[in-house]
This record gives structure tokens, C-alpha cells and sequence, in this order.
DNA sequence: ATTTCGAATAGGAAATAACTATAGCAATCA
DNA sequence: TGATTGCTATAGTTATTTCCTATTCGAAAT
């Protein structure tokens, strides 16, 4: 028994005739013939007398009758319910990020977000780009949002909002320099640790410069920007780091930069798995990070 | 979208798994394949995300399985609820029958059956045997109990009960008779209309006993075996009647009866259309009435 | 008695579902 | 790193099912 044959044997009853049922389904009179027959033996009873020039539904078919519209009416829904859970945005988004977006971008757009579909939340970890690939890889997030791009085989990258790193440091350290020759190898330095996106941006962009990481004074590793942004307000050093992160210090003077030749931009990612599908709500909030992005 | 394929996407939902679903399906693993992927194409969305050696159910997939799940459940409802409605017995039965098994039959018999099947009602239409049989064929009964069979092409007849005629009247007419040569010709004699089993059954009779029914000294004739009895206790003539009528009156001694030579034996029958299906209640009281009968 | 109407049957064509064999791909092992 | 394993996809065929046309059959209407 399928649906094909309920949906014929509903016709028929409706229409008291196989004939009419043959014309109203498109399907030519026989057919309908071999499929309620087909029906009545898997069902064990007979569905409709055969009267000559009348047919005649017997109790059992009047018994199926209404199951059998139920049934077809919702094999039907199975469709619409598909239809409409893409529309529907909402649950939990769950986000993996690395510093700079999750702490200065994701915030302010997460809640933007959250105006327009108020059903979702957010839970946004915050790791390391090399982390968060990783989690990405192992089928730990949907969507990560990272500062440089490492495993493009097997994860999508979409270019999403610039970042701007800048060479910073208290008045102290940079006002020595600042009208002098560039005394970065002496100066003290505080880096990331590997792994770390702004780290790689950093070293691409001094490598450009020429400049050797292996000759500069590096006082310390440490293992997120705010811990270099403490660690240069406190005077340990100074850094390469995101404007975004330390966008009020320099408004308001206690920390200084110094521009090192050209900008250093970079890009942060929208990465996701290629063959994993978005659910709706993660769907929904790529698209409006790409629409904001760009 | 078949059932088929959400049996096939149920199993492979819960496996996590296209080959180990075709395993427990007894169906190839490329078949699993392609009817999921009918399925996706069918439904627009992607259902299992193939991460190489696993595979992983989107949110779509998530969201349809338990309707799957339902609707091959309710499919199968179907053929239960089939089965059950034949055990159980209840509902109207309209049944059609004759003089005397409507009046001296059917009452009792009805009312066993109603203590086995509590939940069934009776209504009892009597007419003759050719009013019963004509509605049996133009399906206004599914069920007549008759004296005599007369559409034998299109109608079923089951031999039911017997019953005897006996021919009788007030002891006036009958002392007369007792010890003499039958005065049957002399004797005022009641008949039943044309189309009365009852007729029909004394008319078959009559003729083997060599007696001509147009040489009898006819003095009414009457539509029901009632009209005929209350005519004779009422002294209008003597009449050949079903022994189930008079049973009090000839144990009483108001009425006697005289034996014509051999047996008067009729049988009832019970009578259904070769082409209607018998709803449960009728075949049940069918089956019943046929095992009283024997 | 003939025609008409509607379902059943027969026989064959088209569509679908199934199989086997094999390729492809990621995870695991050596 | 390369080989192996485990699982799904694809290709090519075969089997089954569905559907069609033509026709028959039976009951009802003319």
C-alpha cells in the first residue's frame, strides 16, 4: 500500500466512479482498475461493490476514506514544513571567532541581528584562528569568522570586513621614534603566539618590510590582544595590533602609533565547512554579515 | 515524494548511515543513494550533509523525521483499522424479510443476537417475498430473509429455517372435514395475494396434491398471514397457513388442522445481492442466522 | 433486442527501481 | 607518507512496476 494508490482510491470514492477518477487524475481507466485492485488485496477487503454501471463503496472504504485525505494531506505538509523552516529564522547561533572579530565586530552585529530576527541567540567562542579552523574542520561550528585563511580546501572562505593593524605603543616608547629613523629592532616587542591571525598578518607585512622578526627584541608571547594591549599600556612594550582594540587609547592619547610605510590591512573570513549545510538561522546571518561587510 | 522513500530516509536518519540502512532494508546501498537524493531533490534541501566516511542530518532532516516517522506509522494504521472493523460488530442492520420470518422469526433471533453484539440495532421491514426481493435488487437491503427464491441470477439464497404449512380453520369447517373425504373444493377458502411466498409455497402444493386452486371456493383474498388468521378466527373460511402463526390458537383448540396427505415443508431463505459486500454487522448476523438455522 | 455506459482483461511500451561493479573520498593505519 | 579501510556516488544493466491502447464483458437504458 502507498500513497499513490490512496490518493486514486480517494478520487474514486469522491467521484463514485473509476472512470471519472481516470479523467480528473489524468491517468487512463485501467490503471485506476489495477490499483484499486492492487489495494483491496493488500488491504484484504473489498472497497467498492461493482454494480454493473454503478460502483458502490463499501464500509471499509468508508472507514479509509478520511485517514486516507489525512495522509495525503500530510505527506503534502512535509513540503511546506521544509519551505517554511527556511523562512523561519530562529535558534541558537554558534559561533566560533577569533579576537579581533569576536570581541570589536561580532558584539555590535550580533545584536543588530538579533533586531531584525529576535528569535535566535548567540554563543560566540572566541579562540585563535588556528583554533577555530580546526573546530570548523571537526564539525565543531557552523561558522567561524577568522583572520586569515588555512585550510582552503576543505573550508570556504568569503572576504568579510578589513581590519587595520597598527604599530602602537605608550608615548614613551614612541615618541622616541617617531621622528627618527625606525628603531623597531630595538625597541621592546610583544607578540602573539602562532597560530594566531594577527600574528600571521603581522609577519607577512614585516616580511614585505624587510624587517627580520628573528632580529627584533621580543620580550614576550602572549596569548590574545588584550593581553598585549594591557601588557603595552603597562609599558612592557610595544606591539602589532588591531586599531579596533586599542581604537580609544590612541583617541585619547595614552597610547601613540607610528605608521610603518604602507597600511597594513588584511581581511577577516567568513569560513565554513563545504559540505556542511547552514541551517537557516546561520544561513540568514551570513548573508547579513556579507550584506554589512560589503 | 513517496512513502517509500521516507521509509528509506527514516532508516537511514536513524543509522546515520546509507549502508547500514541498506542492510536492514535488504536494498542496495546505491539504492539507498539514489532514492535520497530523489528525496532531496523532491523536498529542495540537502538532508544529509556526506562528510566522507559519516554523514551528518541537516536541520531539514532533523525536522522531517519525526513527521516520516508519523505518516508511516498512520499508513500502516490503515490496514489494522481494516482489520478490526471487520471484528467489530455494531451498527444498524436493515434487513428485509417476509410474514412470517419477520413476524415469528426474526424478533427472537434478533434479540439474541443483541445480547452477543450489544452495540447493534435492528430495523425489520416486512413485505412479501417479491417486495423484499426487488428491493434486495435494487440494493435497499443487504440483507432480506425470504420464502421463496426468485431472482436466483442476482441474488444469493441460503436455506434458512424451515417451516411447515398446514391447512386450517375454525373447528366448524374442520370437524366437518375430519372423518370425511376432503371437502376442500366446498370449504370457504382465504387466499394470500400473488407475489406471497406463502402462495406461492401452496400454489407448488396444491398442484402435486392434483388440486385445482380455480375450482376452490375462494371467499377473499388477503395481504398478510395476519389478515388471513384473524379472518379465520373470525369464521370466514379456512385458508393454508405457516403452522408459526396459529401455534397458540391450535394448542388452545380455536383452531384445527387437517392433514392434506403429505408435509407441507417450505424453506426460508436468507437472501443477499452476488455483488454487494456484507458490512460487518450484516455478515455477522448472516454467519448467526445460518448457524441457528442448521 | 440493441445500444450505451462503465469496469475488467490482455498485451505491450515506458518509466522506475533495483542490482553489480567500480570509482572517489576522507579517515585511519602502518 | 602511502596503503588500507569504510562509506557514498556513479555507471551500466536488468527487473519490476506503472501505464497505455484496444478490447471484452456485464448491466442498464432505449
Amino acid at each position: 500500500m502507498d500513497i499513490h494508490q490512496l490518493r486514486i482510491f480517494a478520487s474514486v470514492y469522491r467521484n463514485r466512479s473509476f472512470s471519472k477518477a481516470s479523467e480528473q487524475l489524468f491517468i487512463s481507466q485501467p490503471t485506476i482498475s489495477e490499483h484499486i485492485k492492487n489495494l483491496e488485496k493488500s488491504l484484504g477487503c473489498t472497497l467498492f461493490d461493482r454494480l454493473g454501471r454503478k460502483i458502490e463503496p463499501t464500509g471499509e472504504a468508508d472507514l479509509i476514506f478520511p485517514k486516507a485525505l489525512q495522509l495525503i494531506e500530510d505527506l503534502e505538509r512535509i513540503n511546506d514544513l521544509v519551505l517554511k523552516s527556511s523562512q523561519r529564522v530562529k535558534g541558537k547561533l554558534y559561533i566560533g571567532a577569533s579576537t579581533i572579530p569576536g570581541n570589536y565586530m561580532l558584539p555590535v552585529l550580533a545584536a543588530n541581528f538579533r533586531n531584525q530576527y529576535p528569535e535566535v541567540s548567540f554563543e560566540i567562542v572566541i579562540a585563535d584562528t588556528r583554533k577555530i579552523t580546526d573546530m570548523l574542520v571537526s564539525h565543531e561550528f557552523f561558522l567561524g569568522i577568522v583572520g586569515a585563511s588555512m585550510e582552503p580546501k576543505i573550508l570556504n572562505y568569503e572576504p568579510f570586513l578589513d581590519d587595520e593593524l597598527v604599530f602602537a605603543g605608550t608615548p614613551k616608547y614612541m615618541a622616541d621614534m617617531s621622528n627618527k629613523p625606525l628603531k623597531i629592532h630595538q625597541v621592546p616587542f610583544l607578540l602573539r603566539e602562532e597560530g594566531s591571525g594577527t600574528r600571521k598578518t603581522m609577519e607577512d607585512f614585516l616580511q614585505k618590510m624587510q624587517i627580520n622578526l628573528k632580529k627584533m627584541n621580543v620580550v614576550a608571547v602572549l596569548g590574545s590582544t588584550d593581553a598585549i594591549k594591557h601588557a603595552i599600556k603597562a609599558g612592557l612594550g610595544t606591539s602589532i595590533l588591531s586599531r579596533r582594540a586599542i581604537a580609544e587609547e590612541l583617541a585619547n592619547g595614552s597610547l601613540l602609533e607610528i605608521k610603518l610605510g604602507e597600511e597594513m590591512k588584511r581581511s577577516f573570513y567568513l569560513a565554513t565547512h563545504k559540505k556542511r549545510t547552514l541551517p537557516a538561522q546561520y544561513k540568514a546571518f551570513y548573508d547579513f554579515l556579507l550584506a554589512r561587510g560589503e
